[in-house]
DNA sequence: GATGAATGAGCCTTCATTCAT
DNA sequence: CATGAATGAAGGCTCATTCAT
């Protein structure tokens, strides 16, 4: 059949799948070479279009990873908002939390890894300000979880909760780096043993 | 004496220090802007020279972070090593080479910096092959030092080295991206509270 | 028919019309300024785009001159081989030679000035060892067409073949740097009193 | 002996003859790399010195060019003067000429390439408009010679002495691209050979 | 006289972006 | 929607030149 298919469900819907499509690819690339390091025409050639077909569905390079990364943070955020409104105890929050932040990178690891690395730089111009403020938003949620447990005397006293946020947050968000959807664990795998070693501690009792 | 005097600190001398001096200032920027982000133009200012002045000290933008980042993987090598050489049983190496990294995070902040973000763009070029190397030496040595514990009974059992060493591994270097000299804690102080929520967990018993 | 029309002459054949006709224009102004003289911008400026534009077609300004010369000793080469070929004597190979040169020249004024001036410089590239083996097939050519002539006894045997040869060659390419399409000489006057002064000597008798 | 040495014809002589010495150093590179193609650095390594001390004795890298071509121009005109003022008739001037020419290619060889090889970049600059001035008086000397050698009777009439001019022309100064002082013949031999084969001919008679 | 560090203009090249088809 | 040719602003790097020592 020659003349171009008009989808049933209707344009735009076609259309949205079309760009996600095409947001997967470029995130895949920009994930794996670098933001700054991969060039538009790589970009679009891992989506099987020519550099300047590009233009016609975004604006600039910088939209794309716009896209990439506001997508990706609606949703964790989404799901962190659904763990903080159930009621649950500091401990649990923390597990839960860590739990939705490893499904996260299971679900969008191009992204997170996107997130880690282009963060900082990105951040710079005015339009990703979201991002810094996604950072204070993370920050706050998780101290405020550390210090309820310390109130809640389930957590341990001693210890900063300033840099305890940082060495969980660090480490979470960069587990993106080396996981592999096809690897011998899955990110429910890897949440437990993470919590157990944080939780519990890596020495024998 | 006939022979134009060469001052006994001597052209090397100074030459290595001037070096050293440039070489740091770029360290800086690389390690705020990013590698491909920041321009020679702007390492060079950062240096209070201009963008051609630099050729004159480096062949190229790419043997000045080579020189930044194996002058740092030389000096942590080198600690690591004596650790290592110390004969002590796996939970005070583990602790031992904890502090060591957060004194070479200390030293040497811009080079951890750039080496966290920039290994794997740099990794693709054959002259960047010794980070490769290195990675992998880390890994043998920290999954070493936690098998063995294991074997000693010290550590538990039930975790996955490979996944610990992985954690562990991130959050150590990551801690270059926050790290500040004239924060509220030394590199002695986060050393010591990251083994205690490691090797004791952050559970309150 | 459903796929989009690739038009008869078909891109291939428009792209590759597209090269020579750049190719030409820049092989001008190489020719004119000399090759490391003649700034990318230049010669881009000379087919009437801007300078980056050029590396839409071309992979460098190395690879314009590459494309320049070996189009044209390529050509020149098929001519000369029909000349070997054809089982002339050697008065007879002579001749045709020296007016399938200047038909070279007439054809190919710019590539061969190019060829003349900057051969040298760029042989020293791995890219341009070409041009040293036409230069070394050219000496076996000539110089055995000069031998057999004597051997024939159609040339004096009192002169060394290496010097005539060497004194032929310059004299025929150097001429492209001042032959000029709209002169008063075609290419084949040129070739024709060009004989006269070789073969019978200016001297009258 | 540590005083540096004043030389006992003063400092004048010493001092044009290390002109002499560094640009005859620097005429063999600029020869043998082009003009061009040849940075001061190597220019003054090659002299065995530092780029920067070059300044001291030459105002620019040009008026290094500037002085091996005028210096060489300069004696070679001188000897063409001593003929052409001999009143020798038009072959035996002829004979004469290309006598001089080979004998100043093999003294001023490396300038000699120069002026071939770079004379028409450079006489763009005003300040080399002593080449174009030079090119036309030999231009105007050489057809002089052949013309009065056709009026003589001496040389065939049935040539066109701009073309032969030009032939001539080529072929000399090309020479001093191959020309090798330690090579097979010397400058008169190659005279002789090359006045053979143009004023008697190629052909056995 | 020579050194070596620095300058700054300019070069080749890359790449995000545009736009006619 | 996609193509491909072109744009133009940088970016890395080179190099003639200067100058304090």
């Amino acid at each position: 059949m020659c003349a171009r298919r008009r989808d049933a469900e209707g344009t735009a819907a076609t259309r949205a799948s079309r760009r996600a499509e095409l947001l997967s690819a470029i995130a895949g690339v920009f994930a794996d070479r670098g933001y700054a390091a991969t060039t538009v025409r790589e970009a679009a050639e891992a989506a099987g279009i020519l550099g300047g077909s590009l233009y016609y569905h975004f604006d600039s390079k910088e939209s794309m990873v716009d896209e990439i990364l506001s997508t990706f943070l609606g949703e964790m955020w989404a799901d962190y908002e659904e763990v903080l409104s159930s009621g649950l105890d500091a401990p649990q929050t923390l597990r839960a939390l860590v739990h939705s932040s490893f499904r996260s990178i299971e679900k969008h690891r191009a992204a997170v890894v996107i997130y880690q690395n282009e963060s900082r730089y990105l951040a710079q111009a005015e339009r990703f300000q979201y991002l810094t403020a996604s950072q204070e938003r993370f920050e706050r949620t998780w101290k405020g979880v550390l210090e309820q447990g310390v109130a809640e005397g389930a957590f341990r006293a001693d210890l900063n909760t300033g840099l305890i946020y940082r060495f969980i947050r660090d480490t979470v968000w960069v587990a993106a780096t080396w996981y592999r959807p096809d690897g011998k664990f899955d990110a429910e795998e890897i949440a437990r043993q993470y919590l157990a070693m944080v939780l519990e501690g890596l020495q024998a009792d």
